[in-house]
DNA sequence: CGGGATCCATTCCGATACTG
DNA sequence: CAGTATCGGAATGGATCCCG
């Protein structure tokens, strides 16, 4: 039994397994010729883990903003981030882009209704981040002090 | 105003917003002296946003596991790499390690209550994920066509 | 103003070999 | 069985310059 998808063909003879609640019974899936992308969990993962995705959710969650704006929200990310984070965010759809064809040009993200979708689970699990920051931190203290 | 914490002083007079939620109204925080590990988002983004720890979290949220049971579960991780997340999520306060002094030794793992609570919203999410993994795909696949 | 293009440092991660 | 150590390639992301 493997868990979740991976690359190419390798284990064709395999069976992966989605796992998500202990309530419910695994399901085996064929892995021949499965790609990664094929994965939900992995292929979510692989695009909000990235540095910046979470951030910018966050703040188009709240309204509209400029491209300026969202840089000066997020001070330490680098224009070439901040304009391949949002390509991809829109790229799956999470986000919109509207050009206005002032001079200067200005341009408007916001946030889709499958993004409004996706961040509401997203929303629950940065609370929890943020109510239990300190528990966390906590148990790093102690493990650095003498590894249990 | 700023969102989310980041490294170093450079931006000492410039304030942080904590976003979360559209009914929840914004709070500032000082930003001087705040370093990366101070924003619980970015803290936890950085840590379960790596490629493996999500997986493992979902297969000890299962039950225990014994090193070897893990690694044939995600038959595409490295051991350097499973020890390595394994570590990371021990450290974190995510899972415990239990070593039993038998010939050869044998090592198992199991989710700590702090693991448990992070599971539940980190759940959800997947639930969404795979739930609109086609919507995904589909905006995906749109977008790659004829970019909006 | 909102990018694109290029170069470079860092980090991540896989492969392999070795060990109690 | 469950690691550790080392190496090298791949991917990530920052800095800088340019452009309509």
């Amino acid at each position: 039994m493997a868990l979740r998808y991976q690359k190419g063909t390798a284990l064709s003879t395999s069976t992966v397994v989605n796992l998500r609640s202990t309530k419910v019974p695994l399901r085996a899936v064929d892995i021949s010729k499965v790609t990664f992308t094929d994965c939900p969990v992995r292929d979510l993962i692989s695009q909000i883990g990235g540095k910046w995705s979470v951030l910018l959710l966050e703040a188009l969650a709240q309204r509209s903003y400029r491209f300026g704006e969202l840089r000066r929200m997020v001070p330490d990310i680098s224009q070439r981030m901040l304009t391949q984070t949002l390509r991809e965010l829109q790229r799956d759809g999470y986000i919109g882009r509207e050009v206005f064809p002032t001079k200067p040009p200005s341009v408007e993200y916001r946030m889709t209704d499958l993004g409004y979708s996706l961040y509401e689970p997203l929303a629950q699990l940065l609370n929890w981040a943020e109510a239990n920051h300190d528990a966390v931190r906590a148990a790093r203290a102690s493990f650095d002090q003498s590894p249990d």
